[in-house]
DNA sequence: CAGTATACATACAGAAGTGCATGTATAGTG
DNA sequence: CACTATACATGCACTTCTGTATGTATACTG
């Protein structure tokens, strides 16, 4: 066959990927061989073992490729202190819904993520990075929570990191339960409403009647 | 070998189930063959294709066993009218938390069903089980909610099936970010409070004062 | 422009797992 | 008390996938 040029191979690495997001998609990660994501990608398992190990190492590949719903959220509110600490938080929370409402390739690989592969010790690098992700994210929260708490004198009804972890769990349970049947409901719109419904039962209720108004 | 009794083979199949449970666990569905199963048994892969037809027929099988805790949160709140419907859908809910923290073979069961399988069309049938009792539970959910509304005056800050949709997947990223970290948080007390801070929200606050009097 | 590394395609050997066929000893059964 | 179905164990053929070795044409490089 005709050697490729460098930039040739590039494409043909980013068309590697692109045929694992769709066949682990559409059939799991551990059911597809590395000969199916070839044919997907019109190449051939050589070009998979030229550019990755194996499978697990074209797997991490897909992954680093993209920002997770989560990691994107975290990055969205980079905005520092620009306003309310809590309001930076909810923006971020509907940015992490709507990316993976309208990115077709995020949702895609969130699914593979969450629903697609299991979660064994072998693939254990993408298994630490979605803890640290989520812990970071409880942190963010966590700290928006308290200095929402230093800037009013009101002090939240439950403990910060509390809130934190349910607020994390909400989002992270609509995110998979959306996923499993896009039609049940829309991730936005209801995400969101429950969103400030929660953030209204930690005393912020100012958020939920501004959202109300505003809808 | 000896020939068993029917009492035997029943408890042959059940210990080939419990196996099941163990490895797969450990080392996710796709990645455990029949004979690793038979193995951690104490038989062969003839007893396996005696009680069962393949691996995804032992699969749901190890399901049928077991009630999966947002499945019990339903039968648990039988009781019907007792006393104030959001009361029961609060205590199922917990009592959901509860067993999944305290049931060691609910855990096991529902971390293999979440994290340690591949939702794949070959296994639709514990899918579509899980979806339908997803769709009972937000449905319990919102009624009780509704039925609040009736008895008192005040409407739901959101639409019911808005707030059922929310509070199920609370409960869900709750269950299934413990199941990631178990020492990360404590499922009962932290999730019980992340729930009634949502509860909170949606205007029920007395459940959240008096879930806080009592902490 | 010769030489080398690149970017694959192809071929092959080996492991591993599945499904079935067959063996077999005993628990039930009339 | 024969005898048949049961409850497995064992062995085998077959497929499937992996990893690597090898072939090869061309892009790059001095």
């Amino acid at each position: 066959m005709v050697r490729r040029s460098k930039a040739d191979a590039l494409a043909t690495r980013h068309r590697l990927l692109d045929a694992a997001e769709h066949v682990f998609q559409a059939q799991g990660v551990s059911r597809t061989s590395l000969n199916d994501i070839a044919v997907a990608a019109g190449t051939t398992r050589g070009a998979i073992y030229w550019h990755f190990k194996d499978k697990a190492d074209l797997f991490n590949a897909m992954m680093d490729r993209v920002t997770l719903p989560m990691e994107e959220a975290l990055q969205c509110a980079v905005a520092p202190g620009a306003q309310d600490p809590v309001t930076e938080i909810r923006a971020a929370m509907l940015a992490a819904l709507e990316k993976t409402a309208t990115d077709a390739q995020t949702r895609r690989v969130f699914e593979v993520a969450t629903h697609k592969v299991e979660y064994v010790p072998e693939l254990r690098a993408v298994q630490e990075r979605h803890l640290r992700a989520r812990e970071a994210c409880r942190e963010r929260i966590r700290r928006a929570l308290e200095r929402t708490v230093d800037e009013r004198g009101r002090p939240l009804p439950v403990p910060a990191d509390v809130a934190a972890i349910g607020l994390h769990a909400l989002v992270n349970g609509l995110l998979q339960n959306w996923l499993l049947d896009v039609a049940a409901f829309d991730l936005v719109d209801t995400g969101g409403r429950a969103i400030d419904a929660y953030l209204a039962g930690l005393g912020l209720t100012w958020l939920a009647t501004t959202a109300n108004e505003t809808a």
